[in-house]
DNA sequence: CGGTTTTGTAAAGCATCCGACCAAATTGGT
DNA sequence: ACCAATTTGGTCGGATGCTTTACAAAACCG
């Protein structure tokens, strides 16, 4: 059953188009780069959003102590509470202990069991993953198909996401997929060469069909957004997929970034090295994809008889995400760089190769603030949850 | 004064939840990502912003246009140009021709004349150079002063500001250094080796000596901001200036990008290629400054006899360049790259060969949508324009 | 048992923006 | 000549949002 609740009218998270989202970057020559106007009910939506994301990273705490943490004064947190409660979003969950004089505190937290978000990871080689989860990233309910021909595509899609609703026994905060491809602020997918996609308005199709907010991005994208959000990964960091193909997804200062045709983190046919290398499916020789992509990986490492050679090849690989990293680091001094895919491919000398690599083709800022590599420890669940992000970002301003 | 706010004691009430929830506490240092209560207030002050904004970028309007253009109500944006007409950034410039029926417009425009900006250049490898600029970037007056020994730095640039902020015959609205180094968002010089200062707050120093307000950031990050600014550049920009070093600055979405240590940009001793290459001072070798650096570009040219040899040379040094900068354009989609320095060793043939490398060794997300690389035209004083910027952007909140 | 501390709410005040209305100035039709 | 239509820029009251001040409730402490 369709729920409407998500969609209610008052609350700030309604509008789908955010304001933040003014790239209309088509105009030739220069698109307009002034912002929009302010309003109060804006400086309003933005306390709310503030009170959420104190109360999802810190947990559940008194009016009070949101006062103090965001600098509101008691009277305006008692009012903007009133109306998170009024809306569902958070609860008052008891009377906390006397810990000293004064009257005690009533805790309040977010509502955890009081909305489900749906997510979808589209990335898999084989199956469509979708799963209901918590407010706090938590996964309540999974389910998978197998990915169909491309006839069926969106069909198979819009099924998944529609039992997954139907299974959510709270109302839905909203659906977020990742997906492989470029997709564009809006959840466009321009190109996606898998799905033989181009130009296709999943975000509108899913919309339509569910009756629910949908955010639809790239898979790395999200990925890189669950690292930040559940990882505890820095404001600056890069995360790199591994799997059929290798794509990136990149934070700066804590923002997610799309590129100037949404095209960020296409790094899967950057060539490494001046030395050749493997032949690429793309025509080219000595793509990162070449070196590091599973099949490429996988396939060198069967064709090495001598599981000795194993080592070498796994360090060949990380070596050359290294070079290619180097300049991005460089450039963009990046703090960490995490790393999601099958951890037995990635997790040991590839990691330390590629760590090697970096220090010595970088200027390390000092000796022990070089930038870190490490795999994710989101496993396989990291599409989804960084799909889980961006609704509670979208939709909740939290993140 | 009463604190206990500290640590509450564990709350009695804990509703099973995921082991996710608390996506902080571990990192130590890491910074709060929270933001900041938004009042009424702020929102004015950003609504000033936009309409100082929208004069500077589509020059004198009426009241009624910049309603119209803002989407603030003419009450509103009457009250706002009355503020800043007494606060002298606006002025009226005198009735619009009659072109339709109506009321004569009042035309009010920025008062290019109300105020200065003193821009400072330090990364001169001979000279500071200063300028007074008018709002519109429009350089006034002049000073260089050789570079002084290491000992009489800061009093030479003290001087040098001191001087300017005297020639200038209007209200100063601040002072914008570029300078080589690496600099925090507060304007202390974390590391500056040309210099010999690790931690020194130039910008207070500077701020206490001359009593206006200072804006201190990394010389390759002013000129981005004078090439977006005034030279037109798209919201996604990566600019690399080459100098007796080589260092780039970033915009991306329109946003200066800093890094997480401040350190964005530092490219120079990114190793190139996996093919060796000249040696560098820093101790390695193949670093893209040792391949493109004024210096080091000269010195080759010069020990070539043949001057056919030259373009060998130069393109040589814009392959390196591509292949530095592939990576990062993969990563990041920017649109266009500006280069800054030497015309007439950048302009021809080695950003042509930069621009051949870069799509050789990266997907274009088509045929002509592939990145640009062209020189800069903001010259010499694009630092200096780029401190103005900061200036405009720090202090009204324009860019 | 009164004094102190802390929490949460209520009332009044200030800032900000908007809608409705109005005066002024110009064009254009009759 | 004159009046209607149009556009500009302003005034006034209303709505929203946050703050300061004040207050009741509930705990602790001496």
């Amino acid at each position: 059953m369709p729920n409407t609740e998500a969609r209610r009218g008052p609350s700030i998270i309604d509008a789908p188009q955010s304001p933040t989202t003014n790239a209309r970057a088509f105009a030739p020559g220069r698109t307009l780069r002034q912002g929009a106007k302010v309003l109060p009910e804006h400086a309003r939506g933005h306390n709310r959003s503030l009170v959420l994301q104190t109360l999802f990273h810190q947990g559940a705490m008194s009016r009070a102590d949101l006062s103090r943490e965001t600098g509101l004064t008691r009277v305006t947190i008692s009012d903007l509470v009133a109306e998170l409660i009024a809306d569902g979003f958070v609860a008052e969950m008891g009377v906390r202990e006397a810990s000293g004089p004064g009257k005690p505190a009533i805790l309040v937290d977010l509502d955890h069991a009081g909305h489900r978000i749906i997510g979808l990871d589209l990335s898999g080689s084989d199956t469509f993953i979708g799963a209901v989860l918590t407010l706090d990233g938590g996964i309540v309910a999974r389910r998978e198909v197998a990915v169909p021909a491309a006839d069926a595509l969106v069909d198979t899609v819009v099924e998944l996401a529609r039992a997954l609703v139907a299974e959510s026994h709270a109302p839905v905060l909203g659906v977020g997929v990742g997906t492989p491809g470029v997709v564009d602020d809006r959840g466009v997918i321009l190109t996606a060469p898998n799905f033989g996609w181009a130009g296709f308005d999943l975000e509108g199709a899913l919309r339509n069909a569910l009756g629910v907010p949908v955010l639809v991005a790239n898979d790395a994208n999200a990925a890189v957004l669950a690292e930040y959000t559940f990882g505890g990964a820095p404001d600056d960091v890069l995360l790199v997929k591994v799997g059929r193909g290798v794509g990136s997804g990149l934070l700066l200062a804590g923002q997610p970034m799309r590129g100037s045709r949404f095209a960020a983190g296409e790094i899967g046919h950057v060539t490494v090295g001046t030395d050749g290398g493997p032949q690429c499916a793309c025509g080219k020789v000595g793509c990162l994809e070449a070196w590091l992509s599973v099949p490429s990986l996988t396939s060198r490492l069967n064709a090495a008889a001598d599981p000795a050679a194993h080592e070498g090849i796994l360090r060949d690989a990380g070596e050359r995400l290294g070079i290619a990293l180097a300049p991005v680091v460089g450039a963009l001094d990046v703090s960490e760089i995490v790393l999601s895919g099958p951890p037995e491919l990635l997790g040991g000398s590839l990691a330390e190769q590629t760590v090697e690599t970096l220090r010595a083709r970088t200027l390390a800022p000092s000796v022990d603030e070089g930038v870190r590599v490490r795999m994710t420890e989101q496993g396989q669940d990291i599409v989804l949850r960084g799909a889980a992000v961006m609704v509670l970002s979208g939709q909740l301003g939290v993140s």
